[in-house]
DNA sequence: CGAAACAGGACCATTCAGGTCTTTAATTAG
DNA sequence: CTAATTAAAGACCTGAATGGTCCTGTTTCG
């Protein structure tokens, strides 16, 4: 379905909880921000640090904070490092697809990488930033829970 | 990794093949042009006649047809018909996303799932034809790369 | 009537993402 | 110096879902 890694999903999350806060903040304490599993966000935590998103102090006192600020983090950066670059086929670069094969689309495909990757190398970090919008948004979630019926699913 | 399911990949290139041939064409020789195993390609285009990409002919001397042009087929469109709805994250549209949670991104995603959404809308599969469009392809790679501001960051 | 080819499922299997746990190392507090 | 706290690193398990196969109709042509 094109969609983004929950680990990718997460890291994104996390950076923008981290950049509200003030000096290191623990791994249990963000996962108690963002109601992510606390293990989890350990895990996505190092793979930040291990990318330069993140600086960590070890130790007693210790925590993560921000590198840099978010508006200097774009959304394809964090994502190429929690998912790998981002590649929608096998076939990028020159690179022959899977098997054979006479699939001859040659580098279309680039194309369709780049423009999605500068798309979303566009949006930083700090444009995903709740703002005031969230109220409006929270009003329209909460009248579409009441009127429609979940088709949850399971 | 942000990547394409490889039967949206494959419904694209048999899409391409398939305008390139003339009159019907059975799914054992789609299989045999594109080097898809048959029985996917059987899959892929039982989909794609059902979501009116191309149009079936049963019995013998049957086969398939494009039910209009290249040109008039994006990229989008064949993705949501093959693997459903583009959506990056599951808290779109006003979903809220999978636990609790306080994520409080609220509609930020909305803006990333948009803007890769018109992006592949505006990808053609006549656009993703080889041969010369092959050369104009790569200049418009080149642009995209050298105009845009990279704040790459990792 | 029989062969060819699509229609529409059911179904299995493999992969891999998501998540947990354990051990080790570093740092600070007492 | 010792103990407590917390990140680092990696092994490992599990479950969902994608990818792929197959089977049973149904239609159409020869």
């Amino acid at each position: 379905m094109l969609k983004l890694s929950r680990l990718a999903d997460y890291a994104i999350v996390i950076l923008v909880k981290l950049g509200e806060q003030d000096g290191v903040v623990t791994s249990p304490a963000l996962a108690a921000i963002t109601g992510v599993p606390e293990p989890t966000v350990a895990k996505v935590l190092k793979v930040l640090s291990a990318h330069g998103f993140v600086l960590s102090q070890r130790g007693a006192k210790g925590g993560y904070r921000l590198a840099r600020s978010l508006a200097d983090m774009s959304v394809a950066s964090v994502i190429a490092a929690v998912d790998g670059q981002i590649a929608l086929t096998a076939c990028v670069g020159g690179r022959e697809c899977d098997t054979g094969l006479s699939c001859g689309l040659c580098g279309s495909w680039d194309v369709i990488n780049t423009a999605i990757r500068s798309t979303l190398e566009g949006i930083s970090l700090e444009s995903m930033r709740p703002k005031e919008a969230c109220s409006t948004v929270l009003t329209q979630i909460n009248k579409l829970n009441a009127t429609q019926t979940v088709r949850e699913g399971a």
